[in-house]
DNA sequence: GCGCTGATTAGACGTATGTCAACATAGACG
DNA sequence: CGTCTATGTTGACATACGTCTAATCAGCGC
């Protein structure tokens, strides 16, 4: 199978992480702090739209919300489709970079890739104190 | 220009229908708190879906980051489709609930709604102690 | 009123997306 | 080896989505 066509995740950390990618960097600056260049929106818009769906967002939280910080599919495949559209969904999930998997054994692990989740939450970061140097 | 002049009491959906946009803003447990259940799933998947598209996103972008927290349509137009696409963009956005427009004159003026984005960072927002629950 | 500019709406069209049933693959266990 | 359980993949389908052109609505100035 080819993964050449595969979205580049905006984080390389799934395996040993290293070095922060340049699209990492690019979608750390809060979405009005200042207009988002053509590439950051289309980068930033992957990781939205991962999160886009209720079923893959259900998917998401029940991963990120699980003891220990990672779950079996077995775990969390109750969401109310089926067994192959949640199959469907993980590799979403895990293609915008959101989540890693792992096969121990029989079962499959899925984790929630934390940097990136930070890195979403930058984005919707309000300014407090937006671009004004106020009273100086 | 400082946004807490603006703090609105919590979201009043100038879209038409109010009802919805509320529970949007009211979904704000963090996603890896516990799992999603299917109705705060659909509310957070609609705000993440309408910033899941790059047009979108540069056009979010652009109102957030405009001086005076607001921008006209036609400052921000420029994103590299027709102009009928930049509208049906920004309705979309309304409909979620993140932006609120409003007609002054000629033009018309979007501004964002900072309590639903903040509400959408609160979701991403990562517990201090992930596997260590203080109080079970 | 008439025309002009800005913005939204309507309709159409191609593509992407979510879903399922059926099949394939991976490991465990007898 | 055969089989059973657990996941992933394939192919098909209906629907949603993004985009455009053309038409319509909303103010402003002549």
């Amino acid at each position: 199978m080819s993964n050449a066509t595969r979205a580049l995740p905006l984080l390389e950390a799934g395996a040993g992480v290293s070095g922060e990618d340049v699209a990492v960097a690019a979608c750390c600056a809060p979405l009005a702090e200042r207009p988002l260049g053509v590439e950051e929106s289309e980068a930033a818009a992957r990781m939205f739209k991962a999160l886009g769906d209720p079923v893959r967002l259900r998917l998401f939280s029940a991963v990120a919300s699980h003891e220990g910080g990672e779950a079996c599919v077995c775990d969390i495949s109750d969401v109310g489709v089926s067994q192959p559209t949640v199959s469907h969904h993980l590799k979403k999930l895990r293609e915008a970079g959101l989540l890693t998997s792992e096969r121990r054994g029989t079962w499959v692990y899925y984790r929630v890739e934390p940097a990136v989740l930070a890195a979403m939450g930058r984005l919707l970061a309000l300014p407090s104190a937006p671009s004004v140097p106020p009273a100086a």
